[in-house]
DNA sequence: AATCACCTCCAAAGCGCTTTGGACATTCGT
DNA sequence: ACGAATGTCCAAAGCGCTTTGGAGGTGATT
């Protein structure tokens, strides 16, 4: 049943009908009712495509699942922060179109996105450092909000993102108040640019105190509790072992804390550890009021919402000058960080 | 730069360029590359909309991100279920359309699906007991694949399963075999349709030998580290406390560990531990040649793979019977699982 | 009684593509 | 040399919706 047959089994031309369905002044209560009386009866459901046509808006936006082919590894963030695209999004009717970014097909990878009209802007995850794909968006030239950034072309294109730099230094600082001086950082990868400022922010800390840095004690690998523990596990092996790890995701975290049990320390105490918290639902960092972690928090559910938000914003307004947000991490203290241990 | 304009440009007709773009056989190899070089020059990019619209194919699935609003919670297992069949869709150019299914507006769910024409087919995650959507899906007529099932309504349409059942006897039956006798079962919330299966697996198991069942040491929630962890610390606590557990998930079994950990008891030793494996890419258990784990494991992006083709071949053929794909997990022994301690 | 504004509705022109049903040359078999 | 087969291209009809630019009728205003 299309609109055609619709309007033809009210005896109304297609305008009426369309009207009354979408809501226009210029019909009547009377037949409003009618017309959605009898929709509902014949189960009439508009084709999206052709309204799109018509209208020139696609209602979706893209999204492409941030993941490199060769660490098929698929980002655990992710899950969490399309719940908050999809969650904005929906309330203005608009859906998610999804794609798979393949490194290797990188002039294909917006294949979707390519074809037009699919969908009227893009939200890009995870960008590397000097991702090649923003130049490819811009080209596009589609609205687009890029979760994350990278450094150097900050201000040539729309960003939501997360003071990196600042959250890790605050919980550098957090440590150092506590006394202590030799720190480990677990870092994510560095292929990823948030990473790189995430270490700055960790050595801009230690630099302040005059403090030097010891690259036994800094690691960088895809963020897996298996990381966490091996690497803990190592630097606790050292002569003089670190007293406290920064890490950059509860995951990495908890394998931490599955090293410093094994190795018969106790955490906070012992050996004091902090991370980065994503806020992902289903690995919640304790309770609100008892975290299990002293750590930076800044959901990525949120950072989903506001990626949305900006995304629309700039859809409907599309001549607007890059507009940046740049979220602060909270440092919420738990019982996983002490004083340093006297020697 | 629209189809019109391209074959303006080159003095052909809309039908000579749109065959030579699209390989139809009846346009001449000069005139092919002739077009082709045109339209990479112009850069232009067929409307996904006009073309569905003519073909009647949308190219996209729809997918809806399983998440009850109460909880809000979101799938830990959708990242590496939607790469998965993202993976294998891409290759027959099919996108995928995400939308958020809120339980408040039911009947609003599947709203983009339900304007016509956005989507060929869908794959629903994550079914409930008795989830009414398999019938709102049955009812609009068009293909779809369910990631689970539910009990009752097997055979009226299509799934792929793993076999919860049968995975969580093995394991059951992997840890009597040990000589435990006195099993904790730490289960996801049983609103969902699999934790029923993996239940009746596990009480299959125990009534085989003749044990029977303490609710005690038998538990279901949303599957947390934390809950692992309180579960197991309380169960421990008992007058006569599990000598093992089952769970439902690696994150869960994660907090088991740190109980066990936590009083003090050794993981395979004094207590076992054996749990199902999403194998989740984030959340490796362990290496392949050295798990951390005992698991039954049924990588979960495989199951999205499989979703995928389903469906692919459902919408190819949409008169096929309702047909359905089972997964045996498969067990792997790891640390985790041993001997029970003799009283 | 004539004018005006307003309300309610409609015919038809797109939106940009695919595809049907030929048209017109050119080449082939005999 | 002639009809048939083949190769190459095209005009135009959809696909199902929105939207423009009125048309016709009603009641209020002058």
């Amino acid at each position: 049943m299309n609109l055609k047959d619709l309007a033809a089994s009210l005896g109304l031309s297609q305008t009426t009908v369309s009207r009354a369905l979408n809501g226009y002044p210029e019909v009547s209560e009377a037949t409003r009712k009618r017309v959605a009386e009898a929709a509902r009866r014949h189960g009439y459901r508009p084709d999206s495509r052709a309204r799109s046509l018509a209208t020139g808006r696609a209602m979706a936006v893209g999204l492409v699942l941030p993941m490199t082919a060769k660490q098929e590894i698929v980002n655990p963030v992710f899950s969490d922060f399309v719940a908050g695209a999809a969650e904005t999004l929906a309330v203005h009717g608009y859906d998610i179109v999804l794609s798979l970014a393949t490194e290797e097909e990188e002039t294909n990878v917006y294949r979707s996105m390519l074809s037009k009209g699919r969908v009227d802007g893009m939200i890009m995850q995870a960008p590397l450092t000097g991702d090649r794909r923003i130049q490819l968006l811009k080209d596009l030239g589609m609205p687009f909000v890029v979760h994350g950034r990278v450094s150097d072309h900050d201000d040539e294109y729309c960003w939501m993102d997360m003071d990196n730099r600042h959250a890790f230094q605050e919980a550098t600082e957090h440590l150092l108040d506590l006394g202590h001086s030799r720190i480990a950082l677990l870092n994510g990868i560095e292929a990823m640019d948030f990473a790189h400022r995430r270490r700055d922010g960790f050595l801009d800390a230690l630099s302040e105190r005059g403090l030097s840095v010891d690259p036994e004690i800094m690691d960088s690998a895809v963020m897996t509790e298996q990381y966490g523990y091996g690497a803990a596990l190592r630097m606790l092996a050292l002569p003089v072992p670190p007293t406290a790890f920064l890490t950059s995701s509860l995951l990495v975290a908890m394998g931490v804390q599955r090293a410093i049990q094994a190795k018969g320390l106790r955490i906070g105490l012992d050996v004091s550890v902090v991370t980065h918290d994503d806020g992902l639902s289903y690995l919640p960092n304790g309770s609100a009021d008892a975290p299990i972690f002293t750590a930076t928090r800044s959901p990525v559910r949120e950072h989903g919402n506001i990626c949305a938000e900006t995304l629309l914003k700039l859809i409907d307004t599309p001549k607007t000058p890059p507009y940046h947000t740049k979220l602060k991490a909270t440092l919420t203290i738990g019982p996983s960080s002490g004083p340093a241990p006297s020697v």
